[in-house]
RNA sequence: GCCGCUGUGGUGGAAUGGCAGACACUGUGGACUUAAAAUCCACUGGUAGCGAUACCGUACCGGUUCGAGUCCGGUCAGCGGCACCA
């Protein structure tokens, strides 16, 4: 029977719904097989609709999922909805819809769009964070962190967003302007519900060891955690209070000529009577609180500060008199607020002492101090330095840290960098937090049983100015009962953000119609934690950190069996717009996947956006090489029109066919999706060459081809006359003993210049090989008249003759 | 400034310390066609040569090694992250 040309109309769609009819995707919760939970990160349902870019992770993980049933595992390879957030809202003001409306056309586009690239997704386990049965579970995480004094309410200097009206989370905030929006991000104190993720900082750090991120992921954790470890040191001031600063170089104490206070530290106020320029200090704070957060971090500009009168501090080890600053380069949220400077050893002390004119003194030899700050000095010798004196820096940290502890003057000390996370939106499209304000109980969590509790219907979803939440118009909904007293209170109108939904989303999809629980015992014990989790490293420090301390939190009470969420960890590189630079409607170089779905289909898609170069890195987009792709699906479908009856793997072919087996299987596990159809790709030139293929040489072919183009492989395995569905077969079989050639070429060498070729058995010895070599006119040629100083053999491989 | 990653043809990219450029794309030439598209075949890093072949070539400089794109030291460039964090 003669094929006519490959068309991927009809053939996709018809297959897709077979798939979705049988349920073969479904992954059961009650299954002898061994289970296997991949996991990509579910999308944000914008009005954008798909991008180009989401199908490169969700083929990546589906190659992984198919391979995996094929191999007799029980596969959860779930999607959802990550859809409370701004866009979604702030389309619903411009257009006066509600939020609610316009998410769930998003997210029936989204889901269109995703079905038809024939990704291996369990549809029936579909979640989404908007949906009160969903966020009943997100609030009463929230209820349980209250609970256990991890959710807190702060007086506090926060991010706010000029433009989305809203406080950030420190992670929301890049190069000082809003992550989301990129407008202006200025300081506003205001009351804050925190979560205290800091308690974590140690182990979010230590737990690393548990699981397999590539080490960029772990370096950036560890990093943005930011763990130091050095000294508190009390200072003496003249009004007779102790100043206690941090520092990581205690050993440089006797080179501390000033101490600078952050303008926010609470003792300038205890100070104001003796301070007898305070004037001059209040302008100084004054200016500092009006600058907004990027002005204030910028590193460029130099540094300022007003000197106190009348207050000065006495540096402990020498009892030397000191002058106290302040300045806006020390940062009230780090260590005490307060520092010792040592302008001898820190470039921004240096800096400081110049300007001022203030004595910079060397206390580890080896730089020259007066021309610059000599940091670099972990491995010099302390001089003016009275204990320390001729110590290493190395044995001056620990004499120093004895004597601070034997005088009581001092202690060693962790620091980390990490902050406390804001947890609250002045936002309506968020979960709301299930808490009351009573004025005789104070702040009183919501009963488990009055969960969920749902968004109100309001007509208008505006953020206000002053920074409440749109939530606070509503009086009805607000004014309530006190769960505590029954007194009059008042619901919290501040809602959770985004990141809320997604901290804890993997656990739901493990039982995701539970009205029980979040997630079922019996489930958690059978699925137990995510085994490969791929996503993005715009990621590491947001969502991939904040699950992980939602997770240990959810291991210290009892609700979860493991300590980590997610066992191993991979990340997808961008897809970039054909002139390279990032794809966005202002560059006019977007490619929409639903045009490239109908022109080429979606295998030549999934294929192409795997072939495209390394998963890990980014890569332009390129239409030829994708009707390259398209043109390998055309050859893999006419080789229908060559087929011959027989089931074995011709002999000629056999090690290509078993080397392609093993290639394309070990290719995939190290995410080297390109190589592994590259090897592909040689395969069928190879047999196309021989003008036939048989039926058994064909079914293999379709087998490892269904994963990356799933729909024709199907139809192909159809046309063979095969029963059942190709992604329901066995995965195919090597035999490494048939992997290995019993002839290869291996080169020769005359030092290290390539100068013959031969063809010889597999597996010759060394001897024989050398003297094969020896006997080849060129090689005898060239080693004529030399002596021969060494002959290497590397087996299969080559032979190289090193002469004199 | 600090941390991490990456530098390979015209392009995307391959190469457990062992033949650099697999597999594609592009381009050139040819076959088929009235013609074009599609398809198929050949060539496609540079220089020299009719040619077999030779020499050069993995950002740059140096080192280790019989042998380096790969390992080590230094320099330069690009990307990502962090950043007055004491």
């Amino acid at each position: 029977m003669k094929y006519d040309r490959y068309d991927h109309k009809g053939l996709e769609s018809k297959w897709q719904d077979r798939w979705e009819e049988e349920g073969v995707f479904h992954a059961s919760n009650s299954s002898e097989k061994p289970k296997y939970y991949a996991l990509i990160e579910f999308p944000y349902p914008s009005g954008q609709g798909l991008h180009v870019g989401h199908p490169r992770p969700y083929t990546a993980l589906d190659i992984v999922s198919r391979k995996r049933r094929m191999q007799g595992y029980n596969v959860l390879y779930p999607i959802g909805w990550d859809a409370f957030g701004l866009p979604t809202e702030n389309y619903a003001i411009k257009n006066h819809v509600h939020p609610a409306d316009v998410t769930k056309k998003n997210v029936a586009r989204f889901k269109q769009q995703i079905r038809s690239l024939g990704i291996s997704f369990d549809w029936s386990r579909e979640i989404n964070t908007t949906d009160p049965e969903y966020y009943k579970w997100t609030q009463w995480i929230f209820l349980q962190l209250f609970k256990h004094g991890l959710a807190y309410k702060k007086e506090m200097a926060v991010n706010w967003c000029t433009s989305c009206k809203c406080v950030l989370a420190n992670e929301e905030v890049v190069d000082g302007v809003c992550e989301r929006c990129g407008s202006e991000v200025v300081r506003k104190v205001k009351s804050q519900w925190m979560l205290k993720i800091t308690e974590y900082a140690q182990r979010l750090i230590d737990d690393l060891d548990l699981v397999d991120y590539p080490e960029r992921v772990k370096t950036q954790q560890k990093n943005w955690i930011g763990r130091s470890t050095g000294a508190e040191v009390d200072f003496k001031a003249t009004t007779g209070d102790v100043l206690t600063i941090y520092t990581t170089r205690p050993d440089t104490l006797y080179g501390v000529t000033y101490m600078v206070m952050s303008p926010e530290h609470p003792l300038l106020e205890t100070w104001a009577d003796r301070i007898s320029n305070m004037q001059e200090v209040r302008e100084y704070q004054e200016q500092a609180a009006r600058k907004s957060e990027f002005e204030r971090t910028e590193v460029a500009k130099e540094k300022t500060g007003v000197r106190l009168q009348g207050v000065a501090a006495v540096n402990p080890v020498n009892g030397k008199e000191i002058p106290i600053f302040i300045s806006d380069y020390v940062l009230i949220s780090y260590g005490t607020g307060a520092i010792m400077a040592v302008p001898g050893h820190d470039t921004r002390d240096w800096e400081f002492a110049k300007k001022f004119d203030l004595p910079i003194i060397e206390v580890v030899k080896g730089g020259d101090v007066t021309k610059e700050a000599f940091t670099d000095c972990e491995t010099g010798i302390m001089v003016n330095s009275g204990i320390l004196d001729g110590l290493s820096v190395e044995d001056a940290k620990v004499r120093i840290r004895e004597y601070l502890e034997e005088k009581g003057i001092g202690h060693s000390k962790v620091n980390f960098k990490l902050r406390d996370w804001v947890f609250s939106r002045q936002r309506y499209w968020g979960e709301p937090i299930p808490v009351v304000h009573c004025e005789k109980c104070g702040y009183v969590p919501l009963p488990e049983d009055q969960l969920p509790l749902t968004l109100p219907n309001v007509s208008s979803y505006e953020p206000t100015d002053n920074g409440e939440s749109p939530l606070a118009h509503m009086t009805d909904w607000i004014r309530t009962t006190c769960p505590h007293c029954g007194g009059p209170a008042l619901r919290e109108t501040d809602t959770m953000p985004q990141w809320a939904g997604s901290s804890w989303y993997f656990l739901r999809y493990m039982d995701p119609h539970n009205s029980e629980a979040l997630v079922g015992k019996d489930a958690l014990a059978y699925w137990n934690q995510v085994d490969w989790y791929n996503g993005g490293m715009e990621h590491t420090t947001l969502h991939l950190l904040y699950s992980r301390f939602w997770h240990k939190f959810l291991y210290d009470i009892g609700v979860v069996p493991t300590k980590e969420p997610y066992a191993k960890r991979t990340s997808h590189g961008m897809i970039l717009g054909e002139n390279g630079e990032k794809m966005s409607k202002s560059r006019g170089n977007v490619v929409n996947p639903d045009d490239i779905v109908n022109e080429y289909g979606a295998d030549t898609l999934r294929l192409y956006e795997m072939f495209i170069g390394d998963f890990e890195k980014s890569a332009p987009w390129s239409t030829n090489s994708l009707r390259g792709c398209r043109r390998f699906i055309e050859r893999f479908w006419n080789l229908q029109n060559i087929l011959v009856e027989g089931d074995a793997i011709r002999p000629e072919l056999e090690t290509s066919f078993h080397k392609t087996i093993r290639k394309v299987g070990e290719d995939i596990e190290t995410l080297k999706f390109n190589t592994a159809i590259a090897a592909l790709m040689a395969l069928i030139n190879e047999v196309a060459d021989k003008g036939s293929i048989t039926k058994g040489e064909l079914k293999i072919f379709t087998l490892l081809l269904s994963l990356f183009a799933p729909h024709v492989c199907e139809e192909v395995w159809q046309n063979l006359g095969m029963e059942g569905l190709a992604c329901q077969q066995s995965w195919p079989e090597y035999d490494e003993a048939k992997c290995q050639e019993s002839t290869v070429e291996i080169v020769v060498q005359v030092n290290g210049k390539v100068r013959a070729r031969l063809q010889v058995a597999a597996d010759i010895s060394k001897e024989a090989a050398i003297s094969a070599a020896h006997a080849d006119e060129r090689i005898a040629a060239e080693t004529a008249g030399k002596t021969i100083v060494k002959e290497i053999y590397v087996p299969g491989k080559l032979v190289n003759l090193v002469v004199r």
